[in-house]
DNA sequence: TTGAAAGCGCTAACAA
DNA sequence: TTGTTAGCGCTTTCAA
């Protein structure tokens, strides 16, 4: 490293004291015109970039944020992702991205080196595991921020999509189209959202006054194996649903490769309504109303709720819950495979 | 902030001196084994957390890296960014993630930002547009690898796959299988990966002995749209070719479309293969050989070749060109919607 | 094997 | 509107 160049250059060349400078490229306190274009001049000349690890110990603002997700791999937390840095940039802050691929050890250890950094607030997306490394986190007064998954436990700011109303919504549609025998494939009932996307398919069904019947529901580990299981053994049931409601994407995929091979024709001979969120495979699927969530805006919320919380404003602990965008295609899917 | 506890704390606790208490938290230098024990205990007992401003401000290492790229929205980059986020990661280094979304001026604002916070070194994924950037990063010495795209008139590691390779056996697989009139969709001669790819059809071709027809060559943007049209009049030339070499999954993607809609069957009427990264797709589409371009690994070997820059390793400036992993699927494309 | 002194580059707090 | 002083929390350098 060349000696590197610092406010103190700056200042000998421009004829000031190290503080004016200071002034001028934090563009606060009073600094007069003229003296301020000297010092710019001055700052271009001889190119200074500022340090910010100097700026970081004085002042105690590192200007960065961390985000702890199972995985930027998979496409829904890729665009949530995408959500926090654009957000968290834009406000000056840098982002620490952390792949913890759902296993607790690596969160913890990530943890440790975020606090080393003193980064000054935290994003994260958890495992029913994480309690233990949130509450360290609560006890250093570190703010934090949980995403899509609510904690049980733990009082902290959510941000995370309607997931009752998502069900509510799609189960409705799918009422209104005159299915009445409506079957729901989702999620294991020890998650709080499954259990909110199958409450609010019974509630939509209650409101139209349709039974719940137990047989039409099918709930397992999220998974294409689920999914094409239940779909299996609802497709073979007599009489036959005339409508699936599927909870979750991947369960959906192994639903839809069920009934194509059951050779059931959606909408036609059944019709769909799922959480859908998987957008490459989107225009190759059939027709079917999806729910996709607003993984973006549940970033950038996120970002700003933290930020907020970092800015040391006295709110109440929220739960934010963010509307769903329901789709309904109305072109025919697309193929990449010429039929036989 | 709350009184931090600092290593001065831990000293006094333990009845040392303060360079003895930073000997044991960086494992380096003689402590007495009954010291270490008495330093640690105290750490333990305080939850005391290094400061890394403070240690990056005298020792002037940020252990700090960044990552420069279009969007990790990309399942290509996203893959990308996970190889390199890993690898640094677990060397102690952490990462800033920057989406420049091919926009010249993000990318120079990110720079800044980065020059700042003295990152120690910046793996990125240039546009053509990236060279002045570039240039700067040269001009300060700060150490930087570019990945996928090689940079015209920078001389800088690259880490990169073997385009031309993948080119050729992909051609060379068509050829084995029997086909003579192999067709080429590619991407604009003006980009040299493009040119790279082209290059190894022709050298496969002569290779065999087989003339190059210009007339097979389709040569456009990269996107859907140029490998729609370009399969589309493929399609119809007659005679019609028996094989496409298909150089990017976006063009593949768009000439499967038009393959599919002219009801030609993949590979029973023409045979294609193809540049193919979108995993999401994969089982979805016709059986054609293909090629996955080693992403995670250049992330990986990118950060690899960086920290040894960083280290002030003395090495020849070097192109590193990765592997591909050529597929061939047996098991029949599954499907989403069931067949008319 | 341990420690004392100096200082990394900047900004907070106060003074002029 | 500008400047002085002190010190953020750590590691480097030198000494014992």
């Amino acid at each position: 490293m060349a000696a590197t160049i610092t406010i103190k250059d700056v200042a000998k060349k421009a004829g000031v004291s190290l503080i004016t400078v200071s002034r001028v490229i934090n563009g606060r306190g009073y600094v007069g015109a003229d003296t301020r274009a000297r010092v710019q001049a001055a700052i271009d000349e001889l190119q200074y970039v500022p340090n910010q690890m100097a700026s970081s110990l004085r002042s105690q603002q590192t200007d960065t944020l961390a985000l702890i997700l199972p995985d930027i791999t998979n496409s829904f937390w890729t665009t949530i992702a995408r959500g926090v840095e654009d957000e968290a940039w834009s406000r000056g802050y840098g982002v620490f991205l952390c792949n913890t691929d759902d296993d607790p050890g690596k969160e913890a250890r990530y943890i440790d080196i975020l606090l080393r950094r003193r980064v000054e607030g935290i994003i994260i997306v958890p495992t029913p595991e994480s309690v233990a490394q949130v509450e360290r986190l609560q006890r250093r007064a570190i703010p934090f921020v949980v995403l899509h998954r609510k904690l049980e436990g733990i009082d902290a700011d959510v941000v995370r999509s309607d997931s009752r109303g998502g069900a509510f919504e799609l189960t409705r549609r799918l009422l209104d189209a005159g299915s009445r025998r409506i079957a729901y494939i989702g999620g294991p009932p020890t998650l709080l959202l499954s259990l909110d996307r199958l409450e609010g398919y019974k509630e939509a069904l209650a409101s139209a006054g349709v039974p719940v019947d137990p047989h039409l529901i099918k709930l397992g580990a999220y998974g294409q194996e689920t999914g094409l299981r239940a779909a299996q053994e609802l497709a073979a049931a007599s009489p036959r649903p005339e409508a699936l409601l599927i909870a979750n994407s991947r369960l959906a995929i192994g639903a839809l490769h069920a009934l194509a091979e059951a050779g059931l024709r959606v909408p036609e001979d059944i019709a769909v309504a799922a959480f859908y969120d998987i957008a490459a495979l989107d225009e190759y699927s059939p027709l079917m109303t999806t729910v996709r969530q607003p993984a973006y805006a549940i970033g950038q919320f996120g970002v700003r709720r933290l930020l907020e919380r970092v800015a040391g404003k006295h709110l109440p602990v929220e739960d934010i819950v963010l509307p769903n965008q329901i789709t309904v295609r109305q072109t025919q899917p697309r193929k990449l495979v010429a039929p036989t």
